[in-house]
DNA sequence: TCGCGATGTTTATGCTGTTAACATGCCAAT
DNA sequence: ATTGGCATGTTAACAGCATAAACATCGCGA
């Protein structure tokens, strides 16, 4: 570990800080100030490595939508195809934002604020186009590309929502429940 | 009109003008120096009238649970019942939430604060629960209890879902891909 | 008529993100 | 090897925020 300078490396210290944040609280302090102060760093000395707080967010959502991204990814390559095979993504999926609701919350938050249809993707866009593009790659193959879209976009609602749902308190967190409702969706009459 | 005192009536103003600025703003602002100046108040003026920012917030959220609760109440009532009736019911949330993007917003944040598993029901909650039983109506008669919540949650999850999608921009607003989505679930196997 | 409670204002405190001016330490070019 | 400059960190300051306390004013009821 070579420290080149007065703090060693402060941008991944801050970063990584704000990752175990992230995963260890559910409404976690991501104020620079904090921050800095658990670096035992001075206020402002973030600013030397983001240009503003919303960039330090920015930075922890993109880490954030790689490891939804592969997850989801290795979960579909070990559930293989079929219709057991895409419950078990759902699944996942809604299994993951349990265990990392800070860190969805603030995916779908920075996400939002990120204009998708820019000239020059933003590694941000990248992200989220792969995570998209593998949900669409686990739906049936005798569809449709129109139908594969729907249901591509059914399924992901279906997740997300519940997820957001469980997350928000509306709904108490149940493994069996979850399974259920995501295998309740069936693609037959398309 | 009457002017009882010095305002006249701060906190129906102060409601009326945040519920405004949630209709017609994407991101409102909705902080207590912002509102009391447009008031034409003193910036601590509407302490008098809510305990802090968050009373005001549930307030207005509150407002809203129950205009979405009757908007969809109306929905059903006018859709009949069978799947077509539901499909409908379906598309006017997913509507409703493209309208008051921001309202949304504030009632999801806001009842994830509420402990709806409390002793003495909030507002708040009376009213999420009448929202929930409302989905819950809709669903096909033939089910038992347990397939009725499962596909209520499943209901509810698809359309809050689809909505937040679109309200972070992952998806562009389309009626007709709406429908279809909504329109794809089919509960003939549960 | 008087007084008291309800309503609004003023002032102040501590938090936040952010900027500017200054200090420090390392690397690279001379 | 020395030095100049850039990257990094610090200090001080500002504006805005929510909030609390002390003060002022208005209107209604006793």
């Amino acid at each position: 570990m070579n420290a080149p300078y007065h703090h060693g490396d402060l941008r991944a210290s801050a970063l990584q800080m704000g990752m175990e944040r992230l995963e260890s609280q559910e409404q976690p302090d991501l104020g620079l100030r904090a921050l800095a102060r658990d670096l035992g760093v001075s206020a402002t000395a973030l600013y030397r490595h983001f240009p503003n707080k919303d960039a330090l967010l920015d930075a922890l959502a993109l880490e954030g939508v790689n490891r939804l991204g592969q997850h989801q990814a290795e979960a579909a390559a070990q559930a293989g195809g079929g219709r057991d095979g895409f419950a078990e993504v759902g699944v996942t999926y809604v299994k993951w934002a349990v265990k990392n609701p800070a860190l969805l919350r603030l995916i779908y938050n920075r996400v939002g604020q990120v204009d998708l249809a820019a000239d020059d993707p933003t590694a941000m866009g990248e992200a989220f186009y792969q995570l998209r593009a593998g949900i669409a790659a686990t739906m049936p193959d005798e569809m449709s590309k129109d139908q594969r879209a729907a249901a591509a976009l059914h399924a992901w609602s279906l997740v997300h929502g519940l997820a957001m749902l469980i997350l928000d308190g509306q709904v108490e967190y149940d493994p069996q429940m979850v399974r259920k409702v995501v295998t309740m969706t069936n693609f037959s009459d398309c």
